[in-house]
RNA sequence: GCCGUUGUAGCUCAGUGGUAGAGCACUUCCUUGGUAAGGAAGAGGUCGUGAGUUCAAUUCUCAUCAACGGCUCCA
């Protein structure tokens, strides 16, 4: 017999050998239908794998995190199944869960897959889950798997079995098709119920370009027809945040042939949205002690030389203008300009910290597969900043620049973020990374400490930091689930003595500043697209391009709207109004669809009373209100950036 | 940059080897209407661009540009 503890607490005893299956049986026949793995001591097991000694048990059904990747990598084998038996001597790379789904990387040897395809294999899948095959587990030593593989030709699996070791190697078979995979996977393949292949993609082998070039297929798949529904009515939903619908809907930005690709044309509502944005900035650094400059978008080759981004990033720059043989470069970050304001007047420590600020102009040359709508584009405009201190003055400054970030974050009410702290990576000192190990530490811990006092969860990733420091960068998700950073925060401790910045110490001596790098509020580009997302096209009032529209009922009221247009424009509102020759039905469905937060109608009752009726974006018809108290309960709202 | 898909009116989308259609938007007229679409008429596209095949190409082929879904990259 073998004890088994349950999440409740709960200890029995069952038979040695007894699967996470047996006991899900014994305790009812519906959850053994349910049953897609278990959690075995903290790790998860097929479901069907005999338990030899006393252990914790969970069992992991679809409402498990586990449960699902489980299924989702079974489902993965499932549509091996399906593509070996259309394509015959496919080899097969990885095919692990993801976020929604599942893919299978794959070498069709020179053939190619088309739409078609997919949905041919949906239909061979389908066919194989209702046969509901067991997923089998085999344990096999390496030699015997090497074997298989060589047998078969399959270079990617060899090259798997490479790193693994005897006892450690399990092949899976359902129906006609076994993989070297460690599992664990769902009881049969008839718990595949709705699938769908949703795109074809080539992906590089482990992930370098230099590498051939796999197809990757991506999938979903659900244990009922329901799920897959809502999943899809999910889609549809995210599709109509996304920033590049909203964006053309509303009138924020457009991209055009001629201009080019990544570089966006910001239109008169988008660039209402600029301006307000840049207002909170320009006040809240104002506040912060911050002092405003502004740079040219060109400079010398020879700057960024100094700087050392060059000979990284020539590839992601525009190319250099030549002119009386001089190389000039359009300037892909302001640091290396602010540096010059810092070094253009000698300093003493009395001038730090000195902290500048810009929204400067920036081009990058992306890779023209990577530019994304409004997210990644190669003309952007940074909320940036650069911050030289005193190694003593250091924290302090990161701290506040950190509660600023909070601060934005609040009043967007942006709650979906995860800080990540980008470390470097010991190895690479000297090569990825500017070689001074104690800065490195020191500044990476006082990094660590200001995000643990304040509070916020933080993940760390080694080897992601900048060559000049380590960084925080925020990021969040798109409409569509792809990630991006918002915001970034960096140390930066090479640059300084690249550019020989130096300040008069206390002691008289020369004395490298630190330099803190800062874009709360990352591009307009990215943080309007984000916003877009975010308010799903609904701004706040402070940020909305139109803040009122005025709907007469008739054009005999037309006076009293002209009237009402001066009187809000007066209190600094954004107003307008409907003059068209539309009923009012037809005028309030178009203004709520152009998202105005605030409807004034305006008939008889409203001219008698001297008033206007009330209507909000979303929330219908509030009543009617005098002119003056309505203005001012807008106008705090505004504000107040509510 | 790489793999795949797409490209028809301002927008969303039909369609065809014989020089194109719908709805919304737009213009004009009628209507002056009280809280999510009043009615009528009209205008608008050399079917992304260039070349080839063909008697004939928006449709087939190739190239190119752009967008989209991924991969790689992201100071």
């Amino acid at each position: 017999m073998v004890k088994i503890s349950f999440p409740d607490g709960a200890i029995r005893e069952y038979p040695d050998g007894s699967s996470a299956m047996d006991i899900a049986r014994s305790i009812s026949e519906g959850l053994a239908r349910k049953v897609l793995a278990a959690m075995v001591n903290g790790s998860v097991w097929d479901a069907s794998r005999p338990i030899h000694a006393d252990a914790s048990l969970r069992l992991l059904t679809w409402d498990h995190a586990e449960g699902r990747s489980t299924f989702w990598h079974s489902s993965a084998h499932l549509m091996a199944e399906a593509v070996e038996s259309l394509f015959p001597g496919v080899k097969f790379w990885v095919g692990p869960a993801v976020d929604k789904g599942f893919y299978y990387d794959m070498d069709l040897g020179g053939r190619s897959m088309t739409e078609e395809d997919l949905r041919k294999l949906e239909t061979k899948m389908n066919e194989l889950a209702k046969q509901g095959n067991a997923y089998v587990r085999r344990e096999i030593s390496k030699d015997d798997a090497v074997n298989y593989f060589s047998d078969k030709g399959d270079e990617y699996k060899l090259d798997l079995l490479q790193g693994l070791n005897d006892g450690e190697i399990t092949f899976y078979t359902q129906g006609a098709f076994t993989d070297l995979c460690k599992g664990p996977h769902i009881p049969h393949t008839g718990l595949i119920k709705a699938i769908k292949l949703t795109s074809l993609a080539g992906a590089y082998w482990k992930g370098d370009e230099r590498n051939k070039m796999l197809t990757r297929v991506y999938g979903v798949s659900f244990p009922n027809q329901k799920e897959m529904d809502e999943h899809l009515l999910m889609l549809e939903e995210a599709k109509k945040r996304d920033h590049r619908k909203l964006g053309k809907e509303l009138g924020i930005f457009t991209f055009d042939d001629d201009i080019g690709p990544g570089l966006p044309l910001w239109m008169p509502n988008g660039t209402i949205i600029i301006d307000e944005l840049e207002k909170l900035a320009r006040e809240t650094e104002e506040d912060a002690g911050y002092k405003r400059v502004v740079t040219p978008h060109i400079a010398k080759e020879n700057l960024y030389l100094t700087s050392g981004h060059l000979p990284y990033y020539a590839e992601s720059m525009y190319p250099p203008m030549e002119l009386e043989g001089v190389k000039y470069y359009l300037k892909a970050m302001n640091c290396p300009h602010h540096h010059k304001i810092f070094d253009a007047e000698p300093k003493s420590y009395k001038d730090l910290p000195l902290r500048l600020a810009e929204y400067g102009t920036c081009y990058r040359y992306e890779q023209s597969g990577e530019l994304f709508g409004l997210m990644r584009v190669r003309c952007l405009h940074m909320n940036d900043a650069h911050i030289y201190c005193s190694r003593e003055q250091f924290a302090q400054e990161f701290r506040a620049v950190n509660e600023m970030y909070l601060k934005y974050f609040k009043i967007f009410g942006i709650e979906k973020y995860v800080m990540r702290l980008s470390l470097h990576e010991p190895s690479k000192l000297g090569q990825k990374y500017i070689n001074e190990p104690e800065l490195w530490l020191e500044t990476e811990s006082m990094v660590r400490e200001v995000l643990k006092e304040s509070d916020i969860p933080f993940v760390e990733v080694p080897d992601e930091g900048a060559f000049y420091g380590p960084k925080i960068d925020v990021q969040i998700w798109s409409a569509i689930g792809r990630e991006f950073t918002l915001a970034t925060n960096q140390v930066d401790f090479a640059q300084g003595r690249r550019f020989k910045l130096s300040y008069t110490n206390r002691d008289n001596q020369p004395e490298v500043p630190l330099i803190i790098h800062r874009a709360p509020l990352g591009t307009h580009e990215r943080f309007i697209g984000f916003l877009l997302e975010h308010y799903a096209g609904k701004f706040p009032l402070w940020l909305s391009p139109v803040q009122v529209k005025i709907l007469p009922i008739s054009d005999r009221f037309m006076e009293h709207a002209q009237h009402t247009l001066a009187r809000l424009k007066k209190a600094g509102l954004r107003a307008e109004i409907d003059d068209r020759n539309e009923k009012i039905g037809k005028k309030i469905r178009d203004t709520e669809l152009m998202k105005v937060p605030y409807m004034f109608v305006i008939g008889e009752k409203e001219v008698e009373a001297d008033a206007v009726s009330v209507r909000k974006q979303g929330k219908g018809d509030a009543g009617m209100f005098p002119l003056s108290e309505i203005i001012l309960t807008l106008t705090s709202e505004k504000e107040n950036r509510q």
